[in-house]
DNA sequence: TTTCCTTTTCAAAACGTTTTAAATAGACAG
DNA sequence: CTGTCTATTTAAAACGTTTTGAAAAGGAAA
């Protein structure tokens, strides 16, 4: 593959020339720009990215580091969103680098990252509350964009979905259906988006003068497992709930497995409605019966992330830092009017 | 942060006395080697890997790319095989640098990625017949190994299972609980894998005297919805199978939901098993009743495909380049003797 | 003719390493 | 004292770009 050098020595021009004709500069003669373009082409040249980011500083990549394990409910996302945002970054020709987490120390990597100098900046995701890795990127001066929030008012970039929002639409919309007793399936307590949502929901609750007792409202990874077995003991309590909202449409998917299991029918003794982040494989309309709802595709945030990340290292401009989505609510078949015998508030 | 100059200067020394005092070379004396180390530690040096590859010509980074279509059947392995390489990779101080494939031209982006000289070499998954970027890649030397294999007599490094072994060991399982009547959920015609699964289960059957319809060997993308369709169509037949072999236990949960509904008992009226790549989220122990499996762990394929294409970059000596792993059945509840009514076979 | 621009090009330095070839110093043998 | 060998260090080139500061060429104004 030719070099910078080699047509310059080919046409008798200096390199500062050549690389100013193929960069665009405006100090160099049109005919000698066309001959450096033409030669430039018939030589296949490809300027090295090694060379040129030794010289700018810049590496033109950027990094993701997810949590290594296996279990984690973000291994579905995750591949959601590298999808979309590496093909968003490919657009302005930077490219993304992988890397699973150290198990033990959440920072490591980065460190580790940083001091070889091969990216400009990181995608972040999945945040926990008071998250190391946002504080040590801050503190080291590195460019970061944040799939969700370290907090509510955090100072950080990011784009996030309104997680309080979510809960808040899905039980306003249960309550326009006459329920009073409505539990929360929701995810683990460390992660950001289930604490934003549980916030959501005891306000939305409070406000609609409904009462959830304490065990109605449970936290752990979105497993379809944990849908089942949360839903088998809260159905089989002296009073049940009427309705349930999901942290995911799996822990939905072991939510519909338990009621038919009990013989409980959906949406007739049962509603049901759940957050989907519209990932390929299990899809809410075809759930039986189609699931109602709160929708927010991940594929929707990657445009975003990727504008959020290039504005903050300087490649773009004008767009907002902080960027925070509504979910919207799909209503299907999966929730419906209470039944009377179900219409008593829990006390 | 501190460079090879910087340290140089301040012990009076040349920058090639330093670079080898740190690369370990015998020519160096072993005070000056002690003081370059301490004070490299003290003022936190780390070699810019940038720099490095400059001069050495190597990036000491591999190029994956996957195809974005969403509707993909590998969105859920690429992760897993994503996962477990790049922390294989990491050991070897290897990066991975992740791209989604330009939807039309399946060697655009390798193309590109080649170009701008950036990684060392590859790693290709989800081969199809012929693949054009296998193709591509040995034409241009490029170093890379593909998980699963372009055909059968490959020349190309790669780790696979044996996928014609997959379906040969769940089709002589089927038969020696007295099974005829066996069906085939394959996976989508174009994937090599599939191919070699269904000569595996054609030769299987061939040799156990049994005969299969063409109806009752069908070809898809492995989602949930194939497997409750093709599954509900089968067992609607006038002579249903008493035993369905899936591509994957996603297929599988179709199966079990189609006949759940269609009051088909498992295993009692159809025996079913599946292959699984062991990823979470849907386990094969958890399906009720517990699924029987050919098993071939995706995260055991990781290591040998690292340090195969390790080897092939010329870091490593001893790894073989071509690697055949074998599915493990494990035995559940799923698969059970055949009744005898349903034990006659197809004409 | 001289001076001053403008346009275009160039040589050289820089980025941070590694590597090659050569230099230095000291020890030892003759 | 000279030559040779060994151990250690160095200067300089190299990798392929970009960028800085300067130079050259040509024309116009004085």
């Amino acid at each position: 593959m030719a070099t910078l050098k080699q047509i310059a020595k080919e046409l008798g021009l200096s390199p500062a020339t050549v690389s100013r004709a193929l960069n665009g500069f405006p100090e160099v003669n049109i005919d000698t720009r066309r001959l450096v373009e033409e030669t430039a082409k018939q030589l296949e040249y490809r300027p090295n990215k090694i060379a040129q980011k030794l010289v700018s500083g810049r590496s033109g990549m950027v990094g993701m580091i997810v949590r290594i394990n296996p279990r984690s409910p973000f291994d579905r996302t995750f591949a959601e969103i590298m999808l979309g945002l590496s093909s968003r970054l490919a657009q302005h020709d930077i490219d993304l680098v992988f890397q699973v987490a150290s198990e033990s120390d959440p920072v490591e990597s980065y460190r580790k990252m940083i001091e070889k100098q091969i990216v400009d900046g990181f995608i972040v995701n999945a945040p926990v509350a008071n998250d190391p890795r946002i504080a040590f990127l801050t503190k080291k001066g590195i460019p970061f964009v944040v799939h969700g929030r370290a907090s509510k008012d955090a100072g950080h970039p990011y784009f996030d979905i309104s997680n309080s929002g979510v809960t808040e639409t899905a039980a306003r919309h249960l309550a326009a259906l006459g329920h009073k007793r409505i539990a929360l399936l929701n995810g683990e307590k460390t992660a950001v988006y289930a604490i934003d949502r549980e916030e959501g929901f005891r306000a939305a609750v409070a406000d609609l003068g409904l009462f959830v007792p304490e065990r109605m409202i449970v936290n752990d990874q979105p497993f379809e497992l944990y849908g089942y077995e949360a839903a088998k003991a809260m159905l089989s309590d002296a009073t049940p709930p009427s309705a349930i909202i999901c942290v995911s449409t799996v822990v939905a998917n072991g939510v519909y497995r338990a009621a038919g299991e009990l013989g409980i029918s959906i949406p007739r003794d049962l509603s049901v409605i759940a957050h989907d982040d519209d990932i390929p494989q299990l899809r809410a309309e075809n759930f039986v019966p189609p699931l109602t709802v709160t929708s927010a595709p991940l594929q929707a945030s990657c445009g975003p992330l990727a504008e959020i990340l290039i504005t903050r290292l300087g490649l773009a401009q004008g767009t907002p830092l902080q960027q925070v989505a509504e979910a919207e609510l799909i209503r299907r078949a999966s929730t419906a009017p209470v039944l009377s015998r179900l219409a008593t508030p829990w006390t």
